[in-house]
DNA sequence: CAAGTTAATGTAACCGCTATCATCATCGGT
DNA sequence: ACCGATGATGATAGCGGTTACATTAACTTG
């Protein structure tokens, strides 16, 4: 309250305003225009095919007159279900999960949906206090990502019956609807192809080992196939902290100084490997022919640099759009139960294998 | 209610565990056990420091003992006031705005805050739209990119009681708090930094010239200055859709190609530089000899690159943070009215200029 | 020690909408 | 003409908290 100078501000602050604007318009306001009881507004708002025709146009024509828009808050309380889907991703500023989430606002968001978003950092406690808060909004439906969770977590989602969606991952056991693909596979599928490529020893760059556990299925389904293929353990790396370009470059340069007889990589994402494409470009190894570099996620300029990078394809985007539908499905009431839906991934053969 | 095999399912559906399930612990339930009234646990629970010591003690053990999560849209509905962020951002894919929201989340998920998340694409119906039903939460904030905003966005915006927050851009007469920096200036900067570098003719790679008004004003500040400091008017392209490394190798093809004398170029952005730093190593044209490139974002990869990326690093994060504070002294009450923060940016001098 | 404060708690009226149940025409069938 | 359906609408009790106001106890102060 320290007034004063409050004229050069175009906006007033609350205290002035008060007694000033009119209050917002209630449903009892729209009901008293159109002549009516708030319990037909509220049906002609939800369920417009109970209401006379003659009547809804009363309505409609009151909501639009006092401009009036429902108070989401009430309506949630009193339904016990807001219009609001919780998505915990891990982080927000890895592209993948930022593609999944917009295929998902996009799916539901026309129909009236808000996102609650929340960042879980790779921690599966963090995950279980969003999980916490985020079902105290009594959501329509909660997207998590990945099929591991803490204990608690666990509890969590199996005690409500707000419907859960693991994306991410697949399991045998998804607490009630799983969409995804195998990230093990992944792994697999990289290695066969340096075998096929005539790869003699493998490497690979990975980060995270410890938190990020879906990076981890597929460095062991990369190790695992290398063996029973043939392969000696590939050479490894482990990047500290986030996945960059930066720290991908080092980390492939340092691999490359102690394993020198490694002729073909596979780095955790497509931004560590970027950063290795360029730094083998700086260090002097021909790709493909002296090294081959593969990553993950098909990321936009895995197209764009050169040599083109060769990389796995993931269904970033079906992951969400498959989401909004099987939501809607069963938001709607269709549809009771989950399951499990393999949406698969693509290995891109590009210039640098 | 198509019955039947339920039994693999993990977890039953709702209308099975209707009956079983206890219902979820309400502030009443908390009295009772506790020994007092409601309003005291209410108290307790969100100004602790007006219930006596021991009172509140009983009170946690009671909320510890069964488990207590408040119903927050109650909370919400009694109070006129959500413990939640709205945020809207022109597109969830973009990293910069990723970091920004990251950040914003660090800032405030901490004190309890959600962060409801909105995508206008771009379109400022879009954004109009979002702000309503945004609103219809009686968010304790909004933030919203941009200062630009339609008319019905803007009365809506004017109206409300909750702080809003503009962000990404300054303006001389903000709706109440702006927090970002001069677009334009950094235009007017890499103009400069080209002459500097002694370059003859300029380019621009440029992106969604319509909608992204804010690129715009980056682009109107490098083409008045290269104008006002000697430089004829820098040839252009535009991308079609979305700025990305394919599309930006493309058009920086395309420029080129029309124009050979160009031997400096401004991307729009740095996946866009990166396109274009691909697509000149590919076509032969040395970088930053014959040629200089220069993106905007600074994003992870250009730090990586070869040669590294000149860009304009911007104050992504920094702006996340300044909000949360700001936010928290605007929601505590201290700080009733707005005001313009500058953040600034710095242009990164590296290998492509 | 009476009167005035201050601190701690209780009482109860909302917040604005949803959903259950009751009411009351209207209508086809017999 | 009577009766049970059927459809449209109204009355109203919550949903689970918050908060203004009332109440009571403990504490100053002259």
């Amino acid at each position: 309250m320290k007034g004063g100078k409050e004229a050069e501000r175009t906006k007033p602050a609350p205290a002035l305003r008060e007694r000033a604007g009119t209050a917002r318009p209630r449903m009892a306001d729209v009901a008293r225009i159109a002549g009516v009881s708030t319990a037909t507004v509220s049906r002609a708002l939800r369920q417009p095919e109970l209401v006379s025709p003659q009547v809804r146009s009363k309505i409609d024509a009151a909501v639009e007159h006092l401009s009036y828009r429902p108070n989401l808050m009430a309506g949630a309380l009193a339904s016990a279900r807001s219009k609001t889907i919780g998505v915990i991703i891990p982080s927000m500023i890895n592209a993948f999960f930022s593609v999944t989430l917009e295929a998902i606002e996009e799916g539901l968001a026309g129909a009236g949906y808000q996102l609650l978003i929340g960042n879980s950092h790779y921690e599966l406690e963090s995950e279980e206090r969003l999980i916490a808060s985020m079902l105290a909004w009594s959501p329509a439906a909660l997207v998590v990502t990945g099929c591991r969770h803490s204990r608690g977590a666990m509890r969590a989602l199996l005690d409500t019956d707000v419907p859960i969606v693991e994306m991410w991952e697949l399991t045998d056991n998804p607490i009630d609807t799983a969409i995804g693909f195998s990230q093990r596979d992944i792994g697999v599928a990289v290695a066969r192809h340096f075998k096929e490529r005539g790869a003699k020893r493998l490497g690979f760059v990975g980060a995270m080992h410890q938190r990020d556990y879906r990076a981890d299925a597929r460095r062991a389904g990369f190790f695992e196939t290398a063996q029973s293929i043939g392969y000696e353990p590939p050479a490894e790396v482990q990047l500290p902290g986030l996945p960059t370009s930066v720290r991908g470059a080092k980390a492939f340069a340092e691999l490359m100084a102690e394993h020198s007889d490694v002729d073909a990589v596979l780095c955790t994402n497509d931004v560590v490997a970027l950063g290795a494409l360029f730094e083998a470009q700086r260090l002097g190894w021909s790709v493909p022919d002296r090294l081959k570099i593969c990553g993950v996620g098909d990321v936009d300029f895995a197209a764009a640099c050169e040599p083109r990078l060769s990389t796995v394809s993931l269904p970033r985007r079906a992951i969400g759009l498959k989401i909004a539908e099987v939501l809607r499905e069963r938001i709607a009431g269709r549809l009771p139960t989950g399951g499990v839906h393999d949406l698969g991934f693509e290995l891109v053969r590009r210039g640098s294998t």
